[in-house]
DNA sequence: TTGAAAGCGCTAACAT
DNA sequence: ATGTTAGCGCTTTCAA
């Protein structure tokens, strides 16, 4: 809209002479949207002559070149993105799907991302799904119509069916997968080592005394969900500890609504054999542990620990100080960036996949502090 | 490149017939690329008849019509978004600047500009500017390069200038601005209530028993920080406390590193009459010097109380609990929005500008409590 | 070494 | 009521 007013102001002031090719030197900022066209009505060759000039090609000599280039800098040329997607059927952009942005971990690896795509060119949409199939569905939906160039996406709680990526998929998408990511579909994939950060967090656990250790965790949907539970059964086991299936609370919608944790949390506190500490799995579940135990009045680390997956700087100011297990969210961004940029810019198609691992720091505080004996 | 990868599975598997088209329907996603004129030859008419025809033109027979949409719901016809916007000079797409998105104020912001941009068909482009004039003005630069319909700006701590903007605004491209806005520029703009909750968070020290009250604040540059401060002297003033200046500390850099807060913070500290309250204005600000409060071994509220501006949900978890000025980040970013579509496709030149004003709230914690007296 | 022309998908003025 | 044509800005044969 605001293009045609600006249009309006050109009639005006009459076409570029020298006068205004001097104001628009003066400005930083230029969109006058000076065309190809313009740049070759200047220098009295043709459209095509300076297309060629402009990306260098061997056919145009070195004359004619200079000429160019520096017409189109004296213009501030600037090549109009979505005529040059148009033809060459890309849009330099790429789509992200994660589940809230309104988390310290999401919003590490959106950094991650963005400092990667910007610096290759590439500009990035990101959307949310709030741990919705439909809204995951309905936004990749959103994302092709946009004529994304490739898929960076951890899936939704919800997310059992996976034809939908399945399909874009088969059609040649580039997609990596992170954080949370799925089977069925080969393809680079980059996530923490939620297996280790779950053993280690367990380990700590025992070591400091406990016995009963309950989980709460995620959707059994989402990978991340099973691969911690295999490292918090994993440390039991070695230990000998027999792992109770009335100790381990799932929280289908990734604790969206607190209402689901808080139910989880009951069960436990008030089992026959209530735990002594708990393991959670998440960043959003950790936190409102944390918050409902407070209200509730229980005293962590003597009721009962708490030690949790979650990426917020302020773990160590909380009350207690919480033991907590960080992922690290901006290098998973940077990583999956890569490689989904390394895929969507191969000239041939790509068979040979990769899972890249990445470590979890474990940070001991309070609320795991050891068992005091009695 | 995908899609040359996928045009090639089209050549191998022949043009779209009965049965590709109905694997095309069982398919939730397409991107088989059905054009227009795939529709038109389908049909046996015209292409400009079916563009009528699908914007429900006068023009274009009731039959056709119908014909028409069949048709293109048959084919899963999606009209390629670049296309028309090379066509109609916009891009449906709308760009963000904003300090951070690492940050429970900005990423709720985002949340509520992304509300109301997808439900109106935009989607946007989120950039950060880390508190730099430089990034902020490559990312203006990327943005208008990308071509898009309209900005949402909050401008970086360093950003004295304002020519890129002004610049820009003169050429008519709409613009709104939220929280840190400027003056120079006439356009609507999304505020929270700075002034009052500044006032609000100074007048309940008062009454809780602190009259040392020191404000450690972001730049000057930047209009929360006037506002904030004009808040805060108002409540002195009305409480015959004189200002004092030693007591005002600016952050240049809005806290992006620690150091700054820090050196403010040992000012204070060190002063010959330190204070006995700090009020934070910016949610960085604020939990820096909680946590370094903590490490230096300072009680708060009794060696020194802390209330401030933030919007994290774990100030009732902290130790103590953190008394808060909490702006309505989601509300921010959808009333922003909504006024700048309006600005975007508003038909007629728009001279009449708002400053939007919501109000904070806050809440009343520990880090606060009346003051013991001795 | 350069230019002319076609076309990416869509739209709109102008025929018919 | 429908079709023809031109063109948005850029790229890419193919001719000259």
């Amino acid at each position: 809209m605001w293009l045609y007013l600006l249009w309006s102001v050109f009639i005006c002031t009459g076409f570029p002479t020298v006068q205004s090719v001097e104001l628009t030197k003066k400005c930083p900022m230029n969109f006058e949207n000076v065309t190809i066209k313009d740049i070759a009505k200047e220098l009295g060759i043709s459209a095509s002559a300076v297309s060629k000039a402009l990306k260098d090609s061997y056919e145009i000599s070195e004359k004619t070149k200079k000429r160019v280039l520096e017409c189109a800098e004296r213009l501030n040329y600037k090549p109009n993105p979505m005529a040059q997607s148009l033809k060459r059927g890309n849009s330099k952009s790429i789509g992200i799907i994660v589940s809230t942005i309104d988390n310290q971990f999401f919003s590490q690896v959106i950094n991650g991302i963005e400092s990667v795509a910007y610096t290759k060119g590439y500009n990035v949409i990101i959307t949310q799904t709030h741990e919705s199939y439909q809204l995951e569905v309905s936004n990749l939906r959103h994302l092709m119509y946009r004529s994304i160039d490739g898929l960076l996406i951890s899936v939704s709680t919800e997310t059992e069916e996976i034809d939908h990526l399945k399909n874009l998929h088969q059609k040649n998408l580039p997609i990596v997968f992170f954080d949370r990511v799925i089977d069925g579909i080969e393809t680079h994939k980059v996530i923490a080592d939620n297996f280790k950060g779950a053993y280690d967090a367990t380990m700590h656990f025992i070591e400091s005394g406990y016995r009963k250790i309950a989980h709460i965790t995620s959707s059994p949907n989402i990978s991340i969900t099973a691969e911690r539970l295999k490292g918090y059964m994993l440390a039991l086991e070695e230990n000998n500890i027999k792992a109770d299936d009335s100790y381990i609370k799932y929280c289908l919608h990734g604790g969206k609504d607190m209402l689901e944790i808080e139910n989880a949390l009951d069960e436990l506190l008030h089992a026959d054999n209530p735990p002594d500490a708990i393991f959670t799995a998440s960043d959003r579940i950790t936190t409102t542990i944390f918050q409902l135990l407070k209200k509730m009045g229980i005293q962590i680390p003597d009721d009962i620990a708490l030690l949790g997956f979650t990426n917020t700087h302020l773990a160590a100011c909380l009350n207690p100080s919480l033991s907590a297990v960080s992922q690290p969210g901006f290098e998973i961004g940077e990583k999956a960036t890569e490689m989904l940029i390394n895929l969507i810019e191969s000239k041939y198609p790509v068979y040979d996949f990769e899972t890249i691992v990445l470590p979890t720091t474990l940070s001991v505080r309070d609320s795991s502090k050891p068992k005091v004996k009695y």
